[in-house]
DNA sequence: CGATGCTTAGGCCGGTGTGC
DNA sequence: GCACACCGGCCTAAGCATCG
């Protein structure tokens, strides 16, 4: 797992169609999947399961199965556990070399332990990073659910996880609700890409959880009407812009739509110059395309004249002949 | 393939509603 | 009566979609 991934939620967007009607469950829902998600992404760092297993035995708190077999262990002389120091060195580090070698020998010769082992620390791993308190199981059990009823083609935004935590569970105004998910929506938009072009219509239709406006139309949440107008979005936008949000927008006198970017990724001097660049190379081609035709026409007139001056020069000639 | 119509963002503006 | 939030209409030109 990539650092700069640990601090988001990625999630299907159809999870966010109840946010504005019942936030509180839409955002458990994503921290559902997103345990799920990464608990089968999880990549695990043998030496740090190592330590942490030591250490939890050490400590207190391992599973009974994994606890008991490592006491078995121990009484066959495979690890040593040293229970004046608990894995501490005499400069008070906690280094527990001597075990966590044992124990990678005895992960070796036995997968099965190896594996049980395995699922434990994914579990305290995951659950240490969500800093859940309910009931684990459940939670990976509902998330897998969520999994298998994913869409084709379904956008995947994501959502800081200080933020996801804060509109949980702090009380919103039914206004930062919609420019919190106006955000997610621009995200779903942006995906990977450091700009993108767009248009209002589709930021809030990803808004309220839908990837396309064919697919809101089927079923369109009443607030859409309420937020989808001129004085609306632009104050969603605004907002958006102000706020801590690592989003802006750009539009071009009169371009049909407009260009929505993350501050981190790209300034607005050089998404103007990109942008205008885009609208001058555009220009050029069609000038070029407009003197082709031009040039075309021109020779259609050239070549019609020829024939009909030799049509004359032929009837002069058939004229004369007797 | 080209002409044409349609859609869109944003500047401007007048009108309505609300609270003081 | 005043300040402010809100809403939709009109307008322009870009540029996308579509039709013949």
């Amino acid at each position: 797992m990539k650092q700069n991934d640990d601090r988001y939620f990625q999630f299907p967007l159809f999870l966010f169609r109840n946010f504005m009607y019942d936030t509180e469950k839409c955002l458990n829902d994503i921290v559902c999947y997103g345990l799920y998600d990464l608990s089968n992404k999880l990549n695990i760092d043998l030496f740090r399961m190592l330590e942490h297993t030591i250490y939890t035995y050490y400590r207190g708190g391992l599973p009974n199965e994994i606890k008991e077999r490592l006491t078995k262990f121990a009484e066959l002389g495979e690890i040593d556990f040293n229970e004046n120091y608990l894995g501490f060195s005499g400069q008070g580090d906690f280094e527990p070399t001597t075990e966590m070698e044992q124990l990678e020998m005895i992960f070796n010769t036995d997968n099965d332990f190896y594996l049980e082992v395995c699922k434990w620390f994914k579990k305290v791993s995951v659950i240490n990073f969500f800093e859940i308190s309910g009931n684990y199981d459940a939670i990976l059990q509902k998330g897998k659910i969520i999994a298998e009823s994913i869409p084709d083609k379904e956008p995947f935004p994501m959502i800081d996880k200080n933020k996801l935590f804060e509109f949980r569970d702090e009380e919103k105004t039914e206004f930062q609700l919609i420019v919190f998910a106006a955000n997610v929506g621009m995200r779903s938009i942006l995906g990977t890409k450091p700009y993108c072009k767009t248009t209002k219509e589709l930021i809030l239709c990803r808004a309220f959880g839908f990837n396309t406006m064919r697919d809101l139309e089927k079923e369109k949440p009443p607030l859409f009407k309420k937020y989808f107008n001129r004085y609306q979005t632009d104050k969603i936008l605004n907002e958006i812009e102000i706020g801590n949000w690592n989003l802006f927008r750009y539009s071009s006198q009169n371009m049909r739509g407009m260009f929505i970017a993350y501050k981190r990724r790209i300034s607005l001097e050089k998404l103007v110059e990109v942008v205008e660049e885009k609208s001058r190379k555009r220009k050029i081609q069609q000038l070029k395309n407009s003197k082709i035709i031009a040039r075309e026409n021109a020779m259609k007139k050239i070549v019609e004249s020829q024939l009909n001056s030799n049509e004359y020069s032929n009837e002069s000639v058939t004229s004369t002949t007797p």
